[in-house]
DNA sequence: AACATGCCGGTTTTT
DNA sequence: CCGGCATGTT
């Protein structure tokens, strides 16, 4: 096969060691997504049925990138019968088809934020306030107990403070609420996966027998669920390739389990073991700061980079005043890079450790007039209508869904009262009868008017015809938003025209997703569509949208993992910044340390790090402390001194570039006409 | 149902 | 210091 000879010879051995278990340890820009979509290739190549092949991601962007890239070697057609997906979509597959077999109905997803709601409401039962606990990190102990496969009574066993108990309580009652609803969440849907692959029979056998050879990307950010789907499947015939690199392993808080990647070896006697250190991304100047960061980690695979891309120039080093000074100094040199015509926007992302960094930065850039795009923030999907909307379609496929039914029964308004609602909702857990029936039979509650108990019934009864429409999924859609009479609503939400107008243009969105999943989709249908709305809300297109759209990048270090850019700032490197305080305090400095060492591995060609003199945070100013990570990566203390914003300084270790422009000449920057004195 | 007040907390976030 | 929320007021 041809596409080998492009490879070097340990990504060819990655490619063609198709039988018994593979571990392939590929450091950042190595050619990770290469070798495993010519790997698929070969496989096909070799004669291997497409359908055996089962290829597994995190994210739907590498999932979309992999198949397009598939689709490239062996034509669209043939690459279509794969399945390249996330864990996620594999597995409601699973349960959509077969989840029959171990009782399960039809089903709909609760998201981040229901989930948050039906855990606000389970805290309510328990009578903790949530001020007391909240929401939010009850839910991530709930899905870290899940993931070692917990259960609310084990975990209340289990618990040895008041706390862990409390959690435990409220979880009995988040998964009452959710089993009630026939409603799974994140967790839930790889779990019940896990049971059906387990079976002996069935699906579970036909699924073990059918994948023969099954792939992992990412390995290093496998949870415990994920690792026993992988085990499940793959045991059988054991041609398990996984691809990752302990040393990004920076999801240890979300129950990613970087163990399953440092034993692979343990866990599958006989693997065969194949680094690939070559690096076709960075300069060799900014991979010898990645190394010399992350080998002070202990525990991992050895591993060292070697660039393919010449010497480069010193990583920069830059520090400021404070953070109004770090972001001046940035902007600056960003604008003045491209005004000389060195640089194009697209070139650049600043990466930094915390959301909040991203203020600071974002107003100079707006001061500045530069184009820049933040990843992350509030999703499309988090918008009001869209969640109206998806509600809606919920209580379409799925009439026992409570928390989509409370959202939209009043909503336009339909005369029924909180106070009805709350007679109603005891109704039901008095007779033990579903919320919905409750709901139906609202006119035999006692203290709920009629006319309120006739807009249920109404209402209900409306969407029970929607049921039964037929049509195309977009039409079928516009006829929900249409019958519900959802422009109103919108209409009356917001005063003037011109909101509504844009309110409304959401929902004209979701009609052109519904219309675009219709034609590509094999099926279609209402759920399905859901199911790509709640597991794809968050997919970002940041690798190719933000080059081409020609803006500064600005995100998260969590958020650039997998991308990479000619110029990169990795900005805030300070002590209780990178690593975070709280890392810090919870002993996880090794993580942190995998968050810096991927900052640095995002850049090509060059790298800058700064820092401040003081910062700004929870309102108070506090002098900062170099990162220990500068510390590791020059092996010498950083210097004291600080440089004015927008003057670019040589690296500390590059020694000819330091003597000769360390005493260059600095032209105050107008903003700074009253300097602030550093603290000493 | 819409607005005011008061309190707490303040990493990372995909599916 | 700022935002989110829960609670209390009209």
């Amino acid at each position: 096969m041809k596409i080998l000879e492009s490879l070097n010879p340990q990504q060819r051995r990655a490619v063609t060691t198709t039988e018994g278990p593979v571990l392939v340890l590929a450091g950042a820009g190595t050619g990770k997504t290469r070798v495993i979509t010519v790997r698929m290739a070969y496989l096909l190549h070799r004669g291997v049925e497409p359908e055996a092949i089962l290829a597994m991601t995190f994210t739907n962007k590498a999932a979309r990138e992999m198949r397009q890239r598939v689709g490239d070697l062996v034509g669209a057609k043939k690459a279509s019968r794969l399945f390249v997906g996330t864990f996620h979509a594999f597995c409601i597959d699973l349960l959509r088809q077969y989840g029959s077999e171990i009782g399960l109905g039809r089903f709909t997803i609760s998201d981040g934020s229901d989930q948050v709601s039906v855990l606000r409401s389970a805290m309510r039962e328990v009578n903790v306030a949530s001020v007391s606990m909240q929401p939010a990190q009850v839910l991530s102990r709930i899905s870290l107990m899940k993931g070692r496969l917990f259960t609310p009574d084990s975990a209340l066993e289990a618990a040895t403070d008041d706390r862990e108990e409390l959690v435990a309580h409220v979880w009995k009652r988040y998964d009452e609420q959710l089993r009630r609803s026939r409603s799974l969440d994140f967790d839930d849907i790889l779990l019940q996966a896990l049971a059906l692959l387990k079976r002996k029979k069935g699906a579970g056998d036909a699924l073990r027998e059918r994948y023969r050879y099954v792939m992992v990307d990412e390995y290093q950010d496998t949870n415990g669920p994920q690792y026993e789907i992988v085990n499940a499947i793959a045991r059988r015939h054991g041609n398990l390739c996984v691809v990752g690199d302990d040393d990004q392993s920076i999801y240890g808080w979300r129950g990613a389990d970087i163990g399953k990647i440092l034993s692979f070896e343990h866990d599958y006697r006989n693997a065969t073991v194949i680094k690939l250190e070559t690096n076709y991304r960075s300069t060799e100047e900014i991979l010898d700061a990645a190394n010399r960061v992350i080998r002070n980690n202990p525990n991992r695979h050895d591993k060292t980079l070697r660039s393919h891309a010449g010497k480069g120039g010193p990583v920069r080093r830059f520090l400021a005043l404070d953070e109004n000074e770090e972001a001046a100094g940035v902007v600056g040199e960003i604008r003045r890079r491209v005004d000389a015509g060195e640089a194009a926007w697209g070139d650049f992302a600043i990466l930094f450790r915390t959301g909040p960094q991203a203020r600071v930065f974002e107003a100079e850039l707006r001061a500045e007039k530069v184009p820049y795009t933040l990843v992350g923030g509030m999703s499309f999907f988090d918008r009001k209508e869209i969640r109206d909307i998806v509600a809606y379609l919920k209580l379409l496929v799925n009439a026992d869904d409570e928390l989509a039914l409370l959202r939209v029964i009043n909503c336009p308004p339909r005369g029924i009262g909180k106070a009805s609602i709350d007679r109603i909702l005891q109704f039901s857990s008095d007779q033990g009868i579903t919320v919905s029936s409750a709901f139906a039979r609202a006119s035999s509650v006692e203290g709920v008017p009629a006319a309120a108990a006739a807009a249920c019934a109404d209402f209900l009864r409306v969407l029970d015809s929607l049921r039964k429409k037929k049509g195309s999924l977009e039409n079928l859609v516009a006829g929900l938003i249409d019958t519900v009479n959802y422009r109103a609503e919108v209409d009356r939400s917001y005063p003037t025209a011109e909101m509504q107008a844009q309110r409304w243009s959401a929902v004209d969105e979701v009609l052109n997703f519904a219309e675009n999943h219709r034609r590509r989709a094999k099926e279609g249908t209402i759920e399905s569509f859901l199911h790509e709305l709640v597991l794809e809300a968050n997919d970002d297109f940041t690798s190719e949208d933000s080059r081409n759209r020609s803006s500064v990048t600005l995100m998260t270090l969590h958020a650039a993992k997998g991308l990479e850019y000619p110029r990169v700032y990795l900005v805030g490197l300070e002590e209780g910044l990178l690593p975070h305080a709280r890392a810090v305090a919870e002993d996880s400095i090794d993580e942190e340390r995998r968050l810096a060492y991927v900052g640095i591995t995002r850049a090509r060609e060059e790298l800058t790090l700064t820092r401040t003199r003081s910062r700004a945070r929870h309102g108070h100013r506090a002098p900062s402390m170099a990162s220990r990570f500068l510390y590791e990566f020059t092996g010498t203390p950083p210097p004291d001194d600080w440089i004015p914003a927008g003057e670019d300084r040589p690296v500390v270790g590059s020694p000819k570039a330091k003597a000769s422009k360390a005493q260059r000449k600095v032209t105050p920057r107008k903003k700074r006409a009253a300097p602030r004195r550093a603290a000493r």
